[in-house]
DNA sequence: TCCTTGCGGAGAGTAACACTATCCACTCGC
DNA sequence: GCGAGTGGATAGTGTTACTCTCCGCAAGGA
């Protein structure tokens, strides 16, 4: 398969996918002259692997290559492949985070049983996103017990989500294959979980404020 | 209040705020003198929201532009403020989706009993993300039963969220409070879910792989 | 063998975005 | 009265993700 037919199979312009060549995101194809090469399968799967972290994901291509980089990495472990999507995800506030928000941030983590790292990229956004919540509540209190309430719904859904797809995961798998699978998971769901989520917002908006009488009432 | 104190209590640059005045996402001071203006709580918490949006919600300023432009007008409806805010959070892909995994996510939403307008931008987006999850399923079988058992664990954990949210919004509130609460509801809790599947997941990984035996076996 | 078509690689160019810097006339407070 | 500060306008900057153009070479038909 030459250049133009990658270009076909994916849709990605040919003039794209020779700046991701360039770029070290695809990695070369096989040369058999030096003006032609020749690519395969695996290069398809790439591709079409850096679209969807770019298209859906929303990352940048410096973020897509360094998750790239872990997933080509033969020594890297799960954790680190997770590690790099999660840095990739995450929208860290440019400032330091008051201490006030991390700590309470902190305590939340602890009360749930949370083991997280301290330079967790989620755990600074977290507390960035609780910070700015706390901003328009005129009388929060800043109290642990406030911050717990608030966000235990969402953490219940969140964890039985998390755990599922954990222990989901194949163990008798080639690690490429794996590790394609831990991205996606990753990168994708949490773009699906979005869309999802504002579907059924939707819905029950629409049942709510537009014909609540039409169905039960 | 003038520019400079709106700065500081803000921590938005002086530039910056220029910028977003001549850019009409905030609205003008009140003018003093030919060069002078006052500021009040208004702008400050007009300010807030627009970074909130720009920050945490990872919008370009023209779609927070659009959103304030609905949270502004008098007569849109809660209905639309949602809408201005969906259309902004959603990540539609640039090429007509095909029909097929079109027809499959309306069918997947009919059996949810989710409501749903056609021009949704979040049912064109799992349009998008179900195609792309495919497209790495070799043997996927394109059958809606498929699909739906696939999409089920992420729709039950959303659905609850999103009924419960809409449930608890405040009844007797001025609109201009209540169109906030509900386009921070939106957007800031989009992230907020997605940062705290993050640290969820973490934990799990950390339990799973580096020291499940340390915890339970 | 020629000749057209297409290929790959490299560098420069481009459009959008979100500021940021500079300038200027003016005004407030001392 | 004067210097620091203000608001408004215009131009400039850095980043990102391509996209365009050029070039020498290869492949395959006439």
């Amino acid at each position: 398969m030459r250049l133009a037919e990658l270009s076909r199979t994916t849709g990605v312009p040919p003039a794209t996918i020779k700046w991701y060549l360039r770029e070290g995101l695809l990695p070369k194809g096989e040369a058999t002259a030096r003006n032609q090469a020749q690519y395969d399968d695996a290069h398809v799967r790439r591709l079409r692997l850096i679209r969807a972290l770019v298209e859906i994901g929303g990352m940048t291509t410096q973020e897509a290559r360094n998750i790239l980089a872990v997933v080509d990495d033969p020594n890297a472990s799960i954790d680190q492949v997770v590690g790099a999507a999660h840095g990739a995800l995450a929208r860290v506030p440019d400032s330091d985070s008051d201490a006030t928000t991390l700590a309470q941030v902190d305590h939340f983590l602890a009360s749930r049983g949370w083991k997280v790292m301290p330079g967790s990229p989620a755990r600074a956004e977290l507390a960035g996103i609780v910070r700015a919540m706390a901003q328009f509540t005129p009388g929060y209190d800043h109290s642990d017990l406030a911050l717990a309430a608030g966000l235990a719904p969402y953490a219940d859904a969140v964890d039985q989500l998390a755990a599922a797809e954990v222990e989901e995961l194949p163990r008798d798998v080639p690690r490429d294959v794996l590790v394609e699978q831990v991205v996606l998971g990753t990168v994708l769901a949490e773009r699906l979980i979005g869309s999802l989520r504002r579907l059924a917002q939707e819905s029950a908006f629409l049942t709510r404020y537009v014909a609540p009488s039409d169905t039960n009432r």
